[in-house]
DNA sequence: TATACTGTTATTATATTTGTTACAGTTGAG
DNA sequence: CTCAACTGTAACAAATATAATAACAGTATA
């Protein structure tokens, strides 16, 4: 699975967390863990998509644009990370001398763009507004302990 | 999605697909299309789990130890390939200033776990019979056309 | 007008995947 | 017994994918 995916759920989580809901990229970053432009990468998409505002020069950065409990991680595996779980590398050849050679491929692509759609199903059940309260979750055990 | 279960699933069903069920390292490389080793690589693990049946020695090779009905993909997965949709890259770090930054890695892990046991039980609906069912489907669809 | 942003491209570094070679160990035919 | 044909495995090389970084044009705002 691509990380892209990993950087826009924990991105956005991190704007639906902070008070006023903006931060700029290094901010983003440094939360995240990765290079700025690497975030601004991959939030471009996203604001392509619709989830977020950006505000340029002094004082600006991302803005959350949508409310956390209708936005799924679905929505997101879609925007940055759509076909990252079919491998790259097929089986088998054109070489018409045997079926199971030259129909694999076409089998396993089938099987593999199926399983994506299990995927998205299942990741339509988590809302940003969940993951965050799994983090909130999490946060209460460490210090409970 | 690693490409080992895909050489495990080819390698299986054209085991199923030949007559007598045996073939070696090299006959299943041609067909798959990839190098004899990386098949036998694959292979020694199906046989460590019971799939596969090997006969050294000339006129060797490896022999189906199953009914095709019998076996499913999420199996074969699982043998060969778990843990291989969860990205190895994570975000946040351990510093504590932030919950959104130190929890986020875990939240994220648990997500991608459950993903991948929706994965395993999409890919028990399929057998290596009907994986074979299907790459018959598909010869005789291209031979009508 | 200077500054602080985003958006985007290009380049480099690193990690992963795939291909290939090599060889020890095993089996069975002759 | 010996040779040839296998598997199993490790080591290495090549190709590809991923991540980090740098650079800079474009834009908004103080």
């Amino acid at each position: 699975m691509n990380s892209e995916f990993t950087i826009a759920v924990h991105s956005l989580v991190y704007l639906a967390y902070i008070p006023d809901r903006m931060a700029n990229s290094d901010m983003i970053a440094h939360n995240v863990n990765t290079h700025p432009s690497r975030v601004r990468k991959v939030l471009s998409c996203l604001k392509k998509s619709g989830y977020l505002a950006t505000k340029e020069g002094i004082g600006g950065g991302y803005l959350l644009n949508f409310q956390p409990e209708r936005v799924t991680l679905a929505e997101l595996y879609e925007a940055t990370s759509v076909g990252s779980i079919i491998p790259s590398w097929s089986s088998g050849s054109t070489d018409p001398a045997c079926i199971v050679a030259c129909n694999m491929a076409k089998v396993m692509d089938r099987i593999f763009s199926d399983a994506e759609r299990q995927l998205v199903l299942y990741l339509e059940q988590t809302t940003i507004a969940d993951v965050l309260q799994r983090v909130r979750e999490s946060g209460i055990e460490q210090h409970s302990r």
